[in-house]
DNA sequence: TATAGCATGTAATTAGTTACATGATTAA
DNA sequence: TTAATCATGTAACTAATTACATGCTATA
């Protein structure tokens, strides 16, 4: 049985005791989406994977007439885990920002409009800062770290640290424009 | 027409005087792989919509028996391309990292494996910086900028902060696990 | 009472990669 | 002379998203 990031994705979010498909998907969009994104229509069928598979277990888990499904991770599973934790094999990162291959072919526009298009960039950086902690709040993420989970806040940490350092860099750019701008036609 | 990032990518090589379908390819590899991948499977075909659709036109233009398209831009896929540039709706930024989404999951392992993780983590970051200048090298694209098209060489030293700054946050969480480690299991 | 959220799934579509097929040219 | 590179394209496959369909429950 082939398995890809996706299946350790949710593998691990089993093992965190994240046991609905529903509450997979909510999870890895608060907690995981910067460095893997997942759709619903991902999660389901690769849960019957797992089941079938033996990685994970289901069982009945309805909330009232409302059905539910509740997985648990196998020994098989959590061994699968560890191995792929431990493994040094991955997939070649991947970045698509459509952001920074418009940059690239900032030459072609004048000076006025590269300026306002890194500016744009800059924005964007700094509302993808802004929302970072939207829909895991700092203080929830601290008791899950005190509880002895702690790498969804470093990664969290690391994400605003990140996003401060791509800023930087534009406001650097921004500040060479602008002043090319201004040898060009001084301000008034 | 539709068009997507794919096919302002392959406009702007086009535009930048970037002819055949091979050759967008190539400088794709060397020059905007790192925030827009694409395959030779998907150049082709988009040449070809975008010569049906008016924006670039294709001439023969064979090296000896060796037969190769030239392209051009027009002057709507010219507009097409600067309304783009100045344009501010895309696609949300995309980063898919395995390495990243492991170490989201690192509290499962010990620390000593925690570690370990970090550390192959920084060996990627710095290697990836190591090989951005392999096949566009440094002199080349500051020749490229002293003929007016400096945007390849400010994304690459982007790049290299990037990376920098990645390996520098790795490099402090080495450290504090590290520190950790001592504490439990002093070093002899 | 109606809207948002919980919950599961499938179908259809889009996007992207890998493999295949073919053949010329250049450099070792 | 043979391997690497140039050059174009298609077929098959894999991955991922969007849309559709259904129905329950809590809350405003």
């Amino acid at each position: 049985m082939k398995l890809r990031p996706i299946s350790f994705l949710i593998l691990g979010m089993v093992r965190h005791g994240v046991s609905s498909g529903y509450a997979i998907k909510q999870a890895a969009d608060v907690a995981t989406r910067n460095v893997w994104p997942v759709s619903l229509a991902q999660v389901y069928p690769e849960l019957s994977r797992l089941e079938q598979g033996g990685l994970v277990t289901r069982r009945d888990d309805p909330r009232g007439a409302r059905e539910r499904s509740a997985y648990e991770i196998t020994e098989t599973g959590e061994a699968a885990l560890l191995t792929w934790l431990n493994s040094t094999v991955e997939v070649p990162m991947q970045v698509r920002s459509e952001g920074f291959l418009r940059l690239f072919f900032a030459d072609i526009l004048p000076i006025e409009e590269q300026l306002s298009l890194v500016r744009r960039l800059q924005e964007r950086y700094r509302s993808m800062k802004d929302h970072l902690y939207d829909n895991a709040p700092q203080s929830e993420l601290e008791s899950l770290a005190d509880a002895g989970i702690r790498y969804p806040l470093i990664l969290i940490r690391m994400g605003e640290r990140y996003y401060d350092s791509m800023r930087d860099n534009l406001a650097e750019l921004e500040a060479e424009l602008e002043a090319e701008e201004d040898a060009v036609e001084p301000p008034h």
